[in-house]
This record gives structure tokens, C-alpha cells and sequence, in this order.
DNA sequence: GAAAAACCGTAGTAATTTAGTAGACTTTTT
DNA sequence: AAAAAGTCTACTAAATTACTACGGTTTTTC
């Protein structure tokens, strides 16, 4: 019932990649040197982001990747599918075609719908564009935290962890 | 991102032990073979569910197994946690601790909270008595068409798949 | 036009997890 | 006493995961 790095890595990367594309078309090799994951690994799983048109390539000295789309126009959903395959928790026979076992009514397959439409509610109703303002937004929370931290010359009475805890109630105010 | 045969064995099996504890304690044979399942195989899921206190265990000849508590109140997301684990399909450090990587500012976070949020809702909402319900009206429903169709002398227009389609319709119209 | 940067693709592999199986043992009823 | 049934541990084959290695091809830049 885990998700594997692919799905974590992968969502991790396009986020990267969708902030950086100003500056252009995005190497793997800095995405991996930003996000500290082994530039091999990364490469694969961009390719199949690739052949999920999501994300399309620059080819030769300079190029790199740039998304397919808008970042308002890919949800989580689609980056997860595209790595990990089917994001259903069960991939019960009978919510296509027939029961595990014919000779019992079999009533698991609503608890596996619920669980399945749950899980796709969740990723289809996130989009990376705003995954990448939140990012911006907690950079510079981050920035300014450290420059006034500088200024006192102490450290700062509001941690961190305060500010992703009040990021994440507004957050669950809007619903997201 | 899948559910092991573990949680997916283990809820058929309750809900097909809850189904006969009328009839007193119940073996895992009885169930191995009702569900067709491996009964050594069964044995140690029941046995985590003992261990987690969902049923308890009546030694001796006669004896099996019954529900520690009313099918009521036994959900989905008990079952399956005590045989699966934890159900969070991101053990993501930062939702208690720290970030996967502090140089940066990770949003994932926000999304592995919202998908982990999504499934713990869709089990926790299920009780096992539902689907003790629910599966006894499916099987009254099947031996009402099975002696119709008998009546009739050739099989019925209604296909099961269309009565458990129609069963899907009225779970979801209850918001199921 | 050569070198370098970057994408492309396949194959292999160590570690881990899963899905069981086997077998010996204990407890209780009939 | 015999049989039914739970208890426990250990082993294993298969699958999956998370990489790594390496040999390309394409395109740009110097
Ligand atoms: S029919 Fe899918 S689990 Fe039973
Ligand atoms: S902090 Fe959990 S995925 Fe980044």
C-alpha cells in the first residue's frame, strides 16, 4: 500500500522542473542535483513522463525537458499514473468483469471502490501549477525568515515547521 | 500502490466469519474453504487479527474463531490496518518530522497528507456489519433469481452483473 | 568539424517484499 | 484416547523495486 520512489521522485522532479522552465529547458542532470536523486534513475523516469506527454525534450547541448503543458493543466494524478500505473488499491476483477469467486456473492468489491475513487478524488483534484506557487510561497516565507534572522542575529522565534504548519491550514481552509 | 492479498484475504475472510457466527465459533478451515483460500495462509492472517483484538480464538475440537467485538463496530480501516500496516501510501518524514531534503522548500508533503487523509476516510467510514448486510441481501437476491429462473425453465433476463450493478447504484445514491 | 552536452534505451542486479508451504506442537472437546 | 482445532516458527520461490552500467544518437557550441 506504498507508493514507490518512482511516484515520489517523479512528482518531486516536475515540480522542480515546471519552477525552472523561465530559465528554459531543464537539464536531468540539474534536477538531480537539486532534488539529490541519482541522475540515472531520474533520467528513466522522465522518459516515461515523456511517453505519457507530459513532458517533451530538447535534444543536443543546452537542451534538456520542458513540460507538454500547462502546469494548470496536469494534475497529480496524471504524474502519479504515469509512473506507477494504476493508482487502484485493488485491482478487483469484479468492478470490470466477474467476481473472485463466483460461488460467494462477494461485497469486498465496494469497500475496494470506495478506497480506489477515494485515492483518484485526491490526485486528480491537485494540479502542479499549484504545488509550484506553494513552493515559490515557502521559499520565500524561507528567504525572509533568514534575513530577518540575520538581522536579530538569533534565532528566530517562529521555526519552520511553524510556518508549513500554518501553510498547511490555509491549505485546509481552502479545501485543497 | 496495491493492496497485498494479506488485507484483501483477510477482509473476505471477516466478513465471511461474521456471516456464520450464529452458528457459533468458526474454523479457519470452514472459511479457507468457503473463501478458497490457503488455510495455513489463513491461519496467520486471523492470527493478526487476534493479536490485534478484532476476534478471539475458542481452542479444542468445535472451537474456531469469533468476533472480540460487534461487527458494528469493527471497520474497514481496523481490518485492514492490523493486517497491512499502516495504510499511508507516503511514510512522508515531514508530516511528523523533518523534510526529505532540507535544502529545499518539499511541497510534496502537501499531497502525500491529502492522499494518506483520502484512504484513511474511505476505511475508517466502512463498518463491517454493512458488508455482512450487504452481502446477505446480494445472496437472498441471487436465490430469488436462481428459483425464478428455475420456475421458468431458461435463464432469466436479469444477469447478476445487472443485479450487482444496481446494488452499486443504491450504495452510491447513499452516499456509500 | 570536433567536442561536449544532453537525450535514449536496454540489460543486469542486489535488496526487499510477498505469498505462500511445511511441520511440529498445544489445547480442548467428544 | 482420538480427533479437531488453534499456535508458532522457519523456510522458500516468485515478484517487485531501486537502482547502476554502458553503449548509443542527436544537436549545439566553439
Ligand atoms: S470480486 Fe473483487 S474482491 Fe471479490
Ligand atoms: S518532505 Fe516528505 S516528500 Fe519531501
Amino acid at each position: 500500500m506504498k507508493l514507490s520512489t518512482r511516484g515520489r521522485y517523479g512528482l518531486r522532479a516536475l515540480i522542480d522542473l515546471a519552477s525552472h522552465e523561465d530559465e528554459g529547458a531543464v537539464s536531468t542532470q540539474s534536477i538531480a542535483q537539486r532534488q539529490n536523486i541519482s541522475e540515472s534513475y531520474l533520467e528513466q523516469l522522465i522518459r516515461m513522463l515523456k511517453k505519457g506527454g507530459l513532458v517533451l525534450s530538447v535534444r543536443g547541448a543546452g537542451g534538456g525537458y520542458r513540460l507538454a503543458k500547462k502546469a494548470s493543466e496536469i494534475s497529480v494524478g496524471d504524474i502519479l499514473r504515469c509512473l506507477e500505473g494504476s493508482l487502484d488499491a485493488v485491482a478487483c476483477p469484479a468492478i470490470e468483469g466477474s467476481d473472485c469467486d463466483s460461488a460467494n456473492a462477494c461485497v469486498s468489491k465496494f469497500v475496494w471502490k470506495r478506497i480506489n475513487d477515494a485515492i483518484a478524488q485526491a490526485v486528480d483534484s491537485v494540479w502542479l501549477s499549484e504545488l509550484v506557487a506553494e513552493s515559490h510561497k515557502l521559499q520565500t516565507a524561507q528567504k525572509e525568515q533568514k534575513e530577518q534572522k540575520e538581522q536579530e542575529g538569533r534565532p528566530s522565534a517562529k521555526s519552520r515547521d511553524e510556518i508549513n504548519a500554518q501553510i498547511i491550514r490555509e491549505m485546509q481552509n481552502q479545501g485543497i
